[in-house]
DNA sequence: ATAGTCCGATTGTCCGATAATAGCACCATG
DNA sequence: CATGGTGCTATTATCGGACAATCGGACTAT
């Protein structure tokens, strides 16, 4: 039996986004530059503008092309880290993924980031992490729990890993209503965050790894705990 | 000092995007939906029809729509793992990722998702993981590191937690390369990571958590020797 | 240096048109 | 009755052209 591999018709507007793409991931097209003008490209390519239109549409959505506020003028860019955890968080939370399953990556993830943090550690991820900390939990809900977040994310920034850093991401943006409603519900929930912060803050502040994971893996069975006295569901879908 | 925030000005194709894009993240369009024409969507948005085009461009590289191979019909789609995955390793390798941030990421992850699968396979998982381990590796290196990088796919799989799938996924991507180059010169390296994918294997079958984590561990360390065997710079930025 | 003025380039959006073809319903036939 | 042929219609891919708005950049006058 002779089987033949469907033979794919791609339309013109996904040869431009690649051909663009291409020479942005070899570099031949670097993070700044001024990408030519619609015109130009359409003559370039010999398609019409609206096509490459389409085509610029779909490298602006995946963060390989961006404007400066108010400009007109469209960059070569590298997607930030914000715009992928973006179509992470959304895709975790188009999937089902439930309350449990983020936990359990937070579980696996922070520690070690904590421990790494307190390897890799320098003077302005100290301040940094400070800042969240110091400012002893707002009273604003909202506010509190964006705070809890922005710690581990200050965490992550010190490991200097930016795998690190981008795998959590997504993980506090899907956790952030349940924080909420936590810091809401459990009156103790606040003065708990704030220790363990401290505590972790120290521990990396002296590069004491072994306390900064020790610290963390608290931390987080402290947050399951939460879930419990705040009357969260861990089956239920994360919302998004 | 009075300062003022920038007032946005939303083109109109990133308007409606973002309105298809509502609907299907609260479920009122959901997966399998074939969306309307293009022309309709025009009417609806009262926009021409080449704008509701670059917006659907848009969503269509975010994985939010699809259509079947060779069809010609919009369907409501959520973002497979996949391209999600594409985005996330892209990203990573164009923002100057070294192979050392990546192996970190994968001692992190990877021991956590082989204990939580020893806890949570079924019958079929260990099907899928002995479908990889028992072909023995293959004589192509190009083979032989799919199927290194399978192993750990399918081990992800039976943590049936999409959260671990997806966190790991992009590091396999990145890594594969590597992968490849280990395999191709340090003679030993088949036989090791076979032995480690069967320890690992047997471990999970045997619902042995902690086994199964403390191979992984081993598993990971030897990834790493052979780094170092193949004369891989870990500083070096991983290819995409 | 800063602010005013001006012009060309570029983008956002629209209209209209055409070729190709997928979907689909209908029919023929063994 | 399952299957394959036929033909119409809806829909998409792509194009060409147009126009208003406004950004970039240069030039000028404070």
């Amino acid at each position: 039996m002779v089987d033949f591999a469907p033979l794919a018709f791609e339309p013109a507007y996904r040869k431009v986004a690649s051909a663009l793409l291409e020479r942005i991931s070899d570099r031949s097209l670097s993070a700044g530059d001024r990408l030519p003008s619609e015109l130009e490209l359409a003559r370039q390519f010999g398609v019409n503008r609206s096509t490459v239109r389409e085509a610029m549409r779909e490298l602006e959505s995946s963060g390989m092309l961006r404007r400066h506020r108010g400009s007109k003028l469209m960059m070569v860019s590298r997607p930030e880290h914000t715009t992928i955890a973006d179509g992470v968080s959304r895709a975790l939370a188009l999937h089902d993924v439930t309350i449990r399953d983020v936990w359990e990556g937070l579980t696996i993830l922070e520690p070690p980031i904590a421990e790494a943090a307190a390897r890799t550690r320098r003077a302005v991820d100290l301040a940094r992490i400070e800042s969240t900390v110091g400012e002893s939990m707002q009273r604003d809900p909202e506010e509190a729990a964006r705070q809890a977040a922005d710690f581990f994310r200050h965490v992550g920034e010190a490991t200097h890993n930016r795998v690190l850093m981008l795998a959590h991401e997504p993980l506090l943006r899907l956790l952030a209503p349940s924080l909420r409603t936590i810091i809401d519900e459990v009156a103790a929930a606040r003065a708990r965050i704030a220790t363990a912060q401290s505590k972790i803050l120290e521990a990396i502040r002296r590069a004491d790894a072994a306390a900064a994971r020790s610290w963390s893996e608290k931390h987080i069975r402290d947050y399951r705990r939460g879930f419990d006295l705040a009357g969260i569901d861990l089956g239920s879908r994360v919302e998004r």
